[in-house]
DNA sequence: CGTTAGTTTGAGAGGACTCAAAGTCTGTGG
DNA sequence: CCACAGACTTTGAGTCCTCTCAAACTAACG
């Protein structure tokens, strides 16, 4: 119930009390920990996540290469992309990189909701957007810049994530090898 | 009306006759020449884009250097992602690289719409999810590839772009230099 | 048909990669 | 509570890809 209410709030202006109850029901709670899987590659997945505590980790093999594609904090939302709007097997990993709790929004139930709540579509409208922001933004830090620039561009935009995630996964995120990421932070 | 259905069948399994009417009666239909101007800096930009025909480039400066951030061809809906969702003035530019029909969803409207009819409200969905997947795919395509990978990748998903659209802006999309898409184009 | 924008080719410099090895941290079992 | 094994991070050397700067070439448009 408090999930919803910060969910509803992080999305709306001024959420009614039904929107905050009906979405309160089908919120699924789920734990996992450090270094616990939350979604394997080759499973379909069907439900949009909200991190309540800890950090999670979306990433995928590359030519025998793991990359990480994604950290969510607490209070991000994060989806997989293409295995949810698409319902495909997904070659997109999840793992906890600490403890976590998190709640599960099953996308069937999300779906009718909507269709039910003008309200609760705006909410989905709206967390698509921020999706799409954050994305663009990403992208965009990766236009012409040295692996030092798109360092110091995440440290600033994201220092809990610099601080609580391995090297290698924020190198992988950042497009470089840990190498250049373990130089790049000596200042060499 | 012809591009209102088409936009309607492009995103929902059947759509309504209603639906396919309202949403015809808001869009406005535009013309802009080969090199004429979309959108401007410090614009804010109100409305989603539909091309019926011709080819857009979406395209900042950063580091005194033009960018090409996306291309638009037909039957494509593009959009200015930061300005249309924070109502902000832009720093993205829209231009034609042909002479174009399009047609503007006005973001007033299109919301009253998709609080009235909930098909429309799974139209925008739609739309915003398949403007997710295309972009998680870009970025994806960026990830640990060479200049000769991101334009071979590219050369197979979008022919028509590689064709029709300036070597300098293509360059700029696939991360690289006029002259290394010029290079690896030879095949040097 | 000339002017300008766009594309190609060349040479040299530098950032980031790979492979390799040393050093450090962390957690588990004795 | 300490010691050791494995994971993680740092440092080093050499190579290669892509950049920059420069100039020649080509195409497009008035």
């Amino acid at each position: 119930m408090k999930a919803a209410r910060k969910l509803c709030l992080d999305y709306l202006a001024s959420p009614t009390a039904a929107a905050v109850e009906r979405l309160a029901a089908i919120l699924v709670p789920m734990h996992v920990e450090k270094k616990g899987q939350l979604l394997r590659a080759g499973e379909v997945c069907d439900r949009l996540y909200y991190v309540e505590r800890g950090m999670i980790r979306q990433y995928y093999y590359k030519n025998g290469r793991e990359l990480t594609e994604h950290f969510a904090c607490e209070e991000d939302v994060f989806i997989n992309i293409e295995s949810y709007f698409l319902g495909q097997p997904t070659h997109l990993m999840a793992e906890a990189i600490e403890p976590s709790d998190l709640y599960g929004i099953p996308r069937k139930e999300f779906r009718l909701l909507m269709a039910e709540m003008p309200e609760i579509g705006t909410l989905y409208h709206r967390m698509l957007e921020k999706v799409l922001i954050d994305l663009s933004r990403h992208l965009d830090g990766f236009r012409f810049e040295t692996a030092t620039e798109r360092y110091q561009h995440f440290l600033k935009t994201s220092p809990e994530v610099i601080r609580r995630a391995p090297l290698a996964d924020i190198a992988s995120y950042l497009l470089m090898t840990p190498e250049t990421l373990s130089r790049v932070r000596a200042g060499h």
